[in-house]
DNA sequence: GCATTGTCAAGAGCAGTGCTCTCGTTTGTG
DNA sequence: CACAAACGAGAGCACTGCTCTTGACAATGC
C-alpha cells in the first residue's frame, strides 16, 4: 500500500516484528485448539506481554482472525500457483494443483477450517479477503485459459442442448468471470460453459477436502486418497482436460 | 433407547418438556448469533431459570451442541427422505432430494453450518451423531439402488479402463458400503463404481451448498440457483441417472 | 402416614475471556 | 531540546462455562 520508507525507524521495525510474532503465536495456538480456542490473552501471555498491549497491534480478536485468514488464503493461493507453474500439459498442472491444495489442507487443518469452514463467530468476511481468496480459483482458470490457447481443449463447444446447457443467468455470470480473466493477462477467452464447469469442479474439490477433514467419511472412505484420486481425474475430464480426448467422463453406459 | 413407561410420572414429563424447551431456545439463539454466540447463561436467562439449573439437563455446553447437531442431522435426513419418497423416476427423486437439501440449508444456515461447517471448537463428533448423519447419503443410495433394481440404470458397467477406474482400496471401500446397503432392506446390489460416484456427487452437492452459504461466491455466482441447477443435473448424469440415456455428461467435445 | 431418598432450582463463587480506560515511559521528529 | 505520537503496564467491567453447596419438593419404602 504505502511506499516503503528507505530506512524504517527502529520503532517501525519493532512493530512489524512484533506483529509477525503475534500472528505466528496465534497460528500456533490455532493449530492446537482451533479458532474457538484462540485467546488474545493467551497469545499475549505466551509473548510475555500484557493483554491490553496486544490491542495496539490488532484492534480486536476478529481483526487478528482476519489477518490469519488472509495469510491462510495467501499461503494456499501460493501453493496452488506454484503447482500450476510447471510447464507441463494443462491436465498435469490441473491435477498437481488439486493434490497440492489437498496436501496443504491436510497439513494445516485448522487454517483450512478457518477459511473454508463455517464463517467464524459472528463475522462477515471483509473486503480485504476477497483478493487473496480468489487466487486459488484464478489459478485453475489460468490453466484452463492456457489449455484453450494451446489447443489442448476444444475452444468453441456451443453445441445445442446438452443435459445442462449454460444459458440465461448462468451464462451472464460465467461471461463476467471470463471477461475479468481475459482483461488481466489478455489472451485467449475461456468459453462460458468451461467457466461454469471449472467453478463446479472448484466446489467439488473443496467439498471433498472439507468432508475428509471435518470427519464426514468416518468409517467409510478413510483414508480418502483413492477416492480423491478418482474424483480429481473425473474433474479434469469434466472441465475438458483429457488424457485421451475421447470417452471423456462417461465410462458408465 | 429405554422403553417408554406406560405412565410417565409428572417429573419425567416436566423434564422432557424442559429439555425440549431448552433445545428450542438454544436453536433460536443459534439462528441469531451462530454456534459461537450460543450461551448457556443466555438460554437459561431467556427461560427464566438460573444457569446452574441448566446443567441438570445438559452436562456441558458441548452436550447441548451435540444434541442440536443430532437434531439437525435428523431434520435434514428427514427432508431428504421425504424428498425421495415420491414414486417417480429415480432421476426425479434424486433431483428433488438435492433441491430439498439446499432449501433446508438456506432456511437453516446456522444449523447447516453446525453440521457441515468446521467442527465446533475443540470438539470431535461423538458416536451418537454418525447414525443420523448417514441418513442423507443413505437416501441417495436408496435412490440408486431402486434405479438399479428398476432397470433405470445399467447394472453391470465394469467396462475396461475408464478415465478413473475403480480399483484397489477404492473398490474395497465401495464394496463395504454397497454390502451394508444390501444388508438392510435386501434388494438389488449397487455396483462399486456407482457407489463411488454417488459419494463424489454427495461431496459435490455439499461443497456447492457450503460455498454458497459461507460466502465464497461473493460477487461471482450470486444468486447460485442457476449454477446449482446445472450442477445437480450433471450429478444425476454422473451417477448414471439419465433423462436421455445417451450423451450423458460430455457435451464438451 | 411418615420418613427416606433422590431430583430439582437457586445462589455464590472461581477462573477465564474480550475489551476499555488511564497511567507513566519511550521514541521519533520539528 | 521540546513536543507529540506510540507504547507497555495495570486496573477494571461485563461476560462466559462450570462447580459446589443449600434448601425445597416429589417419589418411594416401611
Amino acid at each position: 500500500m504505502s511506499p516503503v520508507k528507505a530506512s524504517p525507524t527502529a520503532r517501525e521495525r519493532a512493530r512489524a516484528e512484533l506483529t509477525r510474532e503475534i500472528k505466528e503465536e496465534a497460528r500456533r495456538q490455532l493449530a492446537e485448539t482451533g479458532a474457538h480456542g484462540l485467546s488474545l490473552r493467551a497469545v499475549a501471555r505466551e509473548l510475555g506481554m500484557v493483554s491490553s498491549a496486544l490491542y495496539r497491534y490488532f484492534p480486536s480478536r476478529d481483526d487478528l482472525l482476519t489477518a490469519l485468514i488472509i495469510d491462510a488464503y495467501d499461503a494456499l493461493g501460493e501453493v496452488a500457483e506454484t503447482a500450476i507453474a510447471a510447464s507441463a500439459r494443462p491436465r498435469v498442472r490441473w491435477l498437481a494443483a488439486c493434490h497440492a491444495i489437498r496436501g496443504w489442507a491436510l497439513a494445516h487443518p485448522h487454517e483450512y477450517a478457518l477459511i473454508y469452514g463455517s464463517p467464524v463467530p459472528g463475522y462477515r468476511a471483509p473486503q480485504a479477503t476477497v483478493g487473496p481468496a480468489s487466487r486459488v480459483p484464478m489459478a485453475f482458470m489460468v490453466v484452463l485459459r492456457d489449455a484453450v490457447a494451446g489447443g489442448d481443449m476444444p475452444a468453441g463447444d456451443e453445441d445445442g442442448t446438452g443435459p445442462g446447457l449454460v444459458g440465461g443467468a448462468l451464462a451472464d455470470q460465467a461471461a463476467a468471470i471470463a471477461a475479468a480473466l481475459v482483461a488481466v493477462p489478455g489472451l485467449a477467452a475461456v468459453p462460458a460453459e468451461v467457466v461454469v464447469r471449472a467453478v463446479i469442479a472448484w466446489t467439488q474439490l473443496f467439498g471433498m477436502i472439507s468432508f475428509e477433514l471435518f470427519g464426514q467419511f468416518v468409517g467409510s472412505f478413510e483414508p480418502a486418497d483413492a477416492l480423491f484420486e478418482y474424483a480429481v481425474a473425473h474433474l479434469a475430464a469434466f472441465v475438458g482436460l483429457d488424457s485421451a480426448p475421447s470417452r471423456a467422463c462417461a465410462p458408465i453406459r
